[in-house]
DNA sequence: CCACCAAGCCTT
DNA sequence: AGGCTTGGTGGG
């Protein structure tokens, strides 16, 4: 006798540990580790899913209730998955449901549907009969005629159905239905079943298909009256196409000229048969990838190849981290590694920012390795994404390329997991859960077996620093580089424009006289240009136009936040305050004040100083539309542009021949960001921007404009000096105490009431600090040992209002061995529990991408 | 003494 | 989550 353990669909805590259930004899061979089922659960039917199957006598577990349903003819999870899962729940304090919930695509994320039928009329009799039916019995319905109406109509309706409608149905007959059903179920004249439904079934399309052999068929041909013309030509068609069929019935008509009245009378005569068959919604259907053969690895790229090439053959775990300029040939290394992991039999994840997703990205893996790809990315409809995935699973694709939840490719043998542009901050989910893709995949690697490799031409520092220290167990990768383009040309020359000299000589615009002559320079010689404008910083931050003193926090190294309700300058990670400045503190000058430029007006100041000349926008503004991403491009590509201008998107991945002039309007708006990330990200967005100058034949020129130019992100990245940056900025991480020196926690309270969230959330930091003090955990990051732990806030978060809730946070440092998760959600349960008060939630973010 | 409603509790 | 049970409140 055989129990399951199952994670049941209701995403609350109390119910967020497996379940046990019978399974039914007839569902046993279809129930694995990884099944979708239905099961019931309190007074209804919810979704499930195993995640164990344990041998025991069903007899000895009283209140057992059997698996109702098997929902799913292939499980859709694998017990590899399920065991990510777990793992996921307790890395990120996430419900098991939502860390099973993320690896399925959304068709499936299937609700209960009820169903009403007519009981049974024996066991009517023995159904309930007390008091309060008595008054619907139903002989006594003449002497009450509108009593029993509805309840008459009701059951009417059923049988006149077929037995059996859906409660959704029976609500749109009868709006007012919902009590009469209530005591018609409670007598047992009704009874309710539920089942799960999916959000989205498999597609169906028509299709034709001989019914008659190909020989009897010709022979039925000339038996055709002459007024039969069309079928005549419709089935000799199909006779000679037979080797294709079955046939879209949708094609055949297009084809023919016919209509379906044509095609039916030929089923009707029984030659041919009209049959549903299952497609996958291709979003790429019709679209001819040219293929490609391996390129010829150059020295620098072999020496790579070969060394991640063992370790593949060895079907052992291990990661990489690539770090190689732009422009030194990471994909070939990506596209020949794939083909070595084929070769074992293995399958392949590329996981790719879902910004730099484009067309070409994909037709270069679809080139490569053909309809054996799956492409997952969040602009495809849930029916495409299910296909996709269900390609996966089905064993039809070898290799997924997609976005953050690719991650979570239905594979069986996974062998190797590439994470492209791993620096990427949008590999973290921001939604529950709150999972980071690289590091699920070096998980999931290590679980499988499997080779991370991890590649960048900017990794990011915890990246860079667990390779270069090899001091974390569970992350040590090694360091592969290649410091040279694949073709042989230079890196482009980067010059940086001080901007407080451009206003001291009186020069107000936008752009410097550098950037100014440099761009004119390309419009005569008709090359293209990248203009990125840096607009993640439009948030309020205080600079001085005139010497570039921006206001910081004396305690955490950030910029303060202008808040224009009270009028102060506020650090959001330890609530420091000051008033507003009048003038600078550093140079008195009165050109101190809020800072930010939209691309519309650049694009107006570029009309003005180059008359005619052509611009194209990328910016959150175009590219909403489906497709419009590619669509400019395309554009830019056949040259009927000069200048491309955009946020961030302009600055990954792109490579256009004609491209010479590479111009940063403000380097600055990252640098100046409340994040502690600052730097990193504006030395990581100004190495990718300069890399995409002059990548072929002509050489490339970047013109940087700063305020800072002596910041050390900008300084490096003008000299291609990855190592440099890398060394001074962990320094300055170490000292400050953020990480790879330590991790954090980011835990955000929400209340509707001010100061009941002022209570609790001074309340959650005393426990915190209470336990691990109990545990010897609590410590200044200052001391020597190995284990600490210290504690932010409570602050006002920096949406400090959301939904008419308040919202405060806290965040908390740690480093060492010690279960510093699990103890942020035990303080955070607790709090829960015993606020005896349901409006508090309480959200844990582990290793926050932003802190905001 | 009973009717009505909000809050708590359990779901295998 | 959601539906039922519990226990408190108020009206007769």
């Amino acid at each position: 006798m055989d129990i399951a353990k199952v994670i049941v669909d209701v995403p609350v805590r109390s119910t967020d540990r497996p379940f046990d259930y019978s399974i039914p004899q007839p569902l046993r061979v279809w129930i694995e580790v990884g099944s979708r089922v239905a099961v019931p659960f309190g007074h209804r039917t919810v979704q499930g899913f195993v995640i164990a199957l344990e041998s025991g006598d069903v007899r000895e577990i009283p209140g057992l209730k059997p698996i109702q349903e098997v929902l799913d003819l292939i499980p859709p999870l694998s017990p590899e998955l399920i065991d990510l899962a777990e793992w996921m729940s307790q890395r990120y304090a996430c419900r098991r449901i939502s860390a099973l919930q993320a690896m399925l695509p959304t068709a499936l994320k299937g609700k209960a549907e009820r169903f009403i039928s007519l009981g049974d009329p024996v066991n009517d009799q023995a159904a309930d009969h007390s008091a309060d039916s008595i008054f619907l019995d139903e002989e006594l319905f003449p002497m009450f005629p509108d009593t029993g109406r509805e309840e008459r109509d009701i059951t009417d309706f059923i049988s006149r159905s077929g037995g059996e409608v859906s409660m959704k149905q029976l609500t749109r007959t009868f709006p007012e239905a919902a009590e009469s059903v209530k005591f018609m179920l409670r007598r047992g004249v009704l009874v309710e079943s539920q089942t799960i439904k999916d959000k989205m079934g498999k597609k169906k399309l028509k299709a034709v298909n001989l019914a008659v052999g190909a020989d009897s068929a010709r022979e039925a041909l000339s038996s055709f009256p002459a007024r039969s013309a069309r079928q005549k030509e419709v089935l000799s068609f199909l006779i000679e196409m037979e080797a294709m069929l079955p046939l879209p019935l949708k094609e055949v008509l297009a084809m023919l000229q016919v209509t379906a009245g044509t095609v039916k009378s030929l089923e009707e005569k029984g030659y041919i048969e009209i049959s549903e068959i299952e497609v996958y919604r291709d979003p790429y259907r019709g679209r001819d990838f040219k293929p490609t053969e391996p390129l010829l690895l150059t020295e620098e790229q072999e020496v790579v190849y070969t060394r991640i090439a063992r370790t593949v053959d060895e079907l052992r775990h291990e990661v990489f981290l690539l770090h190689g300029v732009t422009g030194s040939g990471k994909t070939e290394i990506y596209l020949q590694s794939i083909q070595r992991c084929m070769d074992q039999g293995r399958q392949a994840v590329v996981l790719v920012p879902e910004i730099s997703l484009t067309p070409q990205m994909v037709e270069r893996f679809k080139g490569r390795f053909g309809s054996g790809v799956a492409v997952m990315h969040s602009r495809l409809s849930v029916g495409e994404r299910y296909d996709e995935w269900r390609k996966i699973r089905e064993g039809k694709a070898t290799v997924a390329v997609g976005a953050r939840s690719a991650i979570f490719a239905p594979f069986t043998n996974l062998g190797l997991i590439i994470v492209d542009e791993e620096h990427e901050g949008s590999y973290k989910q921001e939604e529950n859960p709150k999972y980071h893709a690289r590091d699920v995949a070096v998980r999931r690697a290590e679980q499988g077996d499997a080779v991370v490799i991890l590649g960048s031409a900017t990794p990011s520092l915890e990246s860079y620093y667990a390779a270069r220290t090899q001091s974390d167990i569970h992350f040590s990768p090694v360091l592969l580089e290649m410091p040279s383009r694949a073709l042989g040309n230079e890196l482009p020359k980067v010059q940086v424009v001080d901007m407080r000299e451009e206003l001291k000589e009186g020069n107000r615009s936008m752009f410097s006289r550098l950037l100014h002559s440099s761009l004119a320079a390309r419009l005569t010689r008709g090359e293209q240009t990248v203009l990125l404008l840096n607009r993640r910083g439009f948030s309020t931050f205080v600079m001085c136009r005139s010497c570039g003193y921006v206001a910081g926090c004396p305690e955490c190294d950030i910029s303060l936040t202008y808040h224009s309700r009270s009028d102060n300058l506020r650090c959001h990670y330890c609530g420091h305050a000051e008033p507003s400045p009048k003038e600078c503190p550093e140079c008195a000058s009165e050109h101190i004040r809020f800072f930010g430029t939209g691309t519309q007006r650049v694009e107006e100041e570029l009309g003005k100083l180059f008359p005619g000349i052509r611009v194209i926008r990328m910016d959150v503004d175009t590219t909403t539309e489906k497709g419009s991403h590619e669509k400019l491009l395309g554009q830019f590509r056949d040259k009927k542009a000069d200048v491309l201008l955009g946020t961030q998107m302009v600055a990954k991945g792109l490579d256009f021949p004609d491209v010479t002039l590479v111009g940063v309007i403000t380097a600055d708006s990252a640098l100046n960001l409340p994040d502690f990330r600052a730097a990193e990200k504006t030395f990581q967005l100004l190495t990718q921007v300069a890399g995409r100058a002059g990548r072929h034949q002509l050489p490339g020129e970047v013109v940087v404009q700063s305020y800072t130019p002596e910041h050390y992100s900008i300084i490096h990245a003008s000299g291609h000096d990855y190592t440099s940056f890398m060394l001074e900025e962990l320094n300055h991480r170490r000292g400050l105490h953020y990480p790879p020196y330590c991790r954090l926690i980011l835990v955000t309270l929400s209340h509707e009431q001010l100061p009941v969230l002022l209570r609790l959330s001074e309340n959650y930091a005393l426990n915190l600090q209470g336990k691990a003090r109990q545990r010897r955990w609590y410590g200044s990051l200052d001391k020597q040992s190995s284990d600490a732990l210290e504690l932010l806030g409570p602050v006002a978060s920096p949406m400090p209002r959301l939904k008419g809730r308040y919202r405060f946070q806290c965040i908390i440092k740690w480093r060492g061995s010690i279960n510093a998760i699990g103890l942020a959600r035990e303080i955070a349960e607790e709090l829960e529990d015993s606020a005896r008060d349901t409006g508090l939630q309480i959200s844990i973010d582990v290793d926050p991408q932003m802190l905001m």
